[in-house]
DNA sequence: ACAATATGTGAACGACTGTACACATTGATG
DNA sequence: CATCAATGTGTACAGTCGTTCACATATTGT
């Protein structure tokens, strides 16, 4: 790294994910997407696709690495800003909501890449979510919120939260970007959801799993 | 109707529906197919599609509507066998998992379908998933399972249990038709998300979400 | 029996697709 | 400066796409 490049490395692969991801914004299914309309709206020639992805797939897994960074600046921020615990689930949802609203492509992208076409890019981002489960049980335990919870519990409970907010996305999928109180009804149904939980797991241990007669 | 035709009425159609979801069932994406590849695999000559449907979207349309009897035979086998309240959780949970693992390329049509390209698809089978969801509410009710519960807060519970199942659909989808043990481990964990999701409405009411100072 | 209608077939079109190849330009390294 | 690898461009080709049209066949209504 000598001298700074005139044009940087990587500036034409930033620009064919950022075309992917605004074709999907648009509401195209990413698993529809072809080659040559990518590099039509990233304004490249179709053969330079292939300086930098193998196909289409190789270009999703890559987003998908992408998002990782999305959800981890995500969770930075949620862990900076919900320090007292009453107003946790409220707050939270709030952050997860307006990342979404930031990076509405994204989450579009991985509404999508669930039940998408490539195994590959389904498994990296359920990978993605069981990962930011076993955080959101690692802050829980430390916030001494879930004193009375065994591990398997604890982890139990941070994957249907999880699974609960991920759901939440094909709810704002189907709401305009600006409908603000639609918005605000999903975010406030999504907190009573994540309530609903949590009360259910306060109370878990007194009806045990193990044990129904 | 004077007699039996030779060739029966909608034979071609019912042809085509099933080639599309022969084709999602062999791991392809709705969003992707074409109208050729559909009449291929049905082994028909293109242009008989628009004898029927107008686009893929129409075709995608009338899944969904045929996607809602597979539903409703569900629920009323449901309702016919999970009698006892004390194993309703389990017994549902299996009568549900049956029925994917016999309408595999439905759901995962539907799957698909909730994050889908076709904003009419997503919204037809979100309404069927509010019309299940307002079903069980029903069937709570007459069960007399959800007397503490307001009109409000059983609708949300409810709400909540059929996006908890709806998610299931990901992760069968992840796993082969044959995988029996990995079936069973999602049968499992997704009988304890619901167990959660009741404990915490059965001890709703002490901490109302109204007031939470 | 006859007309009308619904349904299936075949050929054809222009547009678009993925991909390969040869070539130009760039930045880094000797 | 010479060379090399990385990256972008233009051309080309064979295959597929959606869709139209004219035509054959089958079923229905009178």
């Amino acid at each position: 790294m000598t001298q700074r490049q005139r044009r940087k490395p990587g500036e034409t692969r930033d620009k064919l994910m950022e075309a992917a991801l605004t074709l999907v914004g648009k509401g195209r299914h990413f698993a529809s997407l072809g080659i040559r309309e990518v590099t039509r709206q990233a304004g490249v020639v179709p053969t330079s696709f292939y300086r930098h992805f193998r196909n289409m797939d190789d270009l999703g897994l890559q987003l998908v690495d992408q998002l990782g960074l999305v959800l981890r600046r995500m969770m930075r921020e949620a862990r900076g800003n919900v320090l007292q615990a009453d107003k946790l689930i409220e707050e939270s949802v709030t952050i997860f909501i307006s990342h979404v609203e930031a990076n509405r492509s994204f989450f579009f992208f991985m509404a999508q890449g669930l039940a998408g076409e490539s195994r590959a890019v389904q498994d990296a981002i359920r990978s993605e979510m069981r990962f930011f489960a076993s955080e959101l049980a690692n802050d829980l335990r430390r916030m001494r919120l879930a004193e009375h919870l065994s591990d398997g519990d604890l982890e139990l409970t941070c994957d249907l939260v999880v699974r609960t907010v991920a759901f939440t996305l094909t709810d704002l999928l189907n709401v305009a970007p600006d409908d603000d109180y639609q918005i605000d009804q999903i975010r406030q149904r999504t907190a009573r959801f994540l309530q609903l939980i949590f009360v259910g797991a306060a109370h878990w241990n007194s009806r045990t799993q193990a044990g129904n007669s």
